[in-house]
DNA sequence: GGATCGATCGGCT
DNA sequence: GCCGATCGATCCG
């Protein structure tokens, strides 16, 4: 299967949010798949982006949003969570995409034990949930997902009709601000799997 | 240096 | 629907 590579990321993050439903999100982990459907995103533009991590300059945690496109952004919240992006437009532009809701596809054994014996819906609806399930942490900030080793990559697949796709508001993001106020947020339609209906 | 609160989740009412 | 868990970045004094 082909790999998305490093010329898809570096595009305009809506665009690329929007592709990115429908392909597959592949972690390796001790030799085994696990992998989903991305079903859910969102699009995280830039310093002027108030509710994007960029938004204050770039900070030690946030600096591989600056990075390559390609690169995974995996950020820390809550004391107890991991949420993974991936990181859009060219280098020293902060964007990234965040990943917020798979359909399980491989290694669903895996993710249940990972995650308690939960029901496949719960297994990968979230942000959260999904670094869980496919064992995503800040081990994985920074990490190239467009190099040929990589443990962690997105395989390309046939991607959704544009009258499969809903927009939305980014989830806890509101606002009178233009991009605040922004239809950021990507889901197939239909799909069971979209995190918040 | 201290207070605040966040791109969340799961358990409980 | 609400609340607690629990870390760390940011903001204020």
């Amino acid at each position: 299967m082909e790999r998305l590579g490093r010329d898809f990321f570096a595009r305009d993050t809506l665009a690329v949010a929007r592709e990115l439903l429908g392909q597959r999100l592949v972690r390796v982990l001790e030799g085994k798949r696990l992998s989903g459907r991305i079903v859910e995103v969102e699009a995280y533009v830039g310093e002027e982006d108030q509710a994007c991590h960029a938004r204050s300059g770039r900070t030690e945690r946030n600096a591989s949003m600056y990075g390559l496109p390609g690169c995974a952004y995996v950020y820390f919240i809550y004391g107890m969570h991991h949420c993974l992006n991936v990181v859009t437009e060219q280098e020293g532009f902060p964007a990234a995409v965040l990943v917020r809701a798979l359909e399980p596809l491989e290694g669903i054994d895996v993710m249940r034990a990972r995650r308690g014996g939960r029901t496949e819906v719960e297994l990968v609806s979230g942000p959260a949930r999904l670094c869980q399930a496919l064992a995503i942490d800040r081990q994985f900030d920074g990490a190239d997902l467009c190099e040929s080793d990589a443990d962690l990559f997105i395989e390309q697949e046939e991607g959704v009709p544009g009258g499969a796709v809903v927009t939305g508001p980014r989830v806890g993001v509101r606002g009178d601000d233009a991009a605040l106020a922004a239809l950021w947020r990507f889901c197939v339609r239909d799909s069971r799997y979209v995190s918040r209906r």
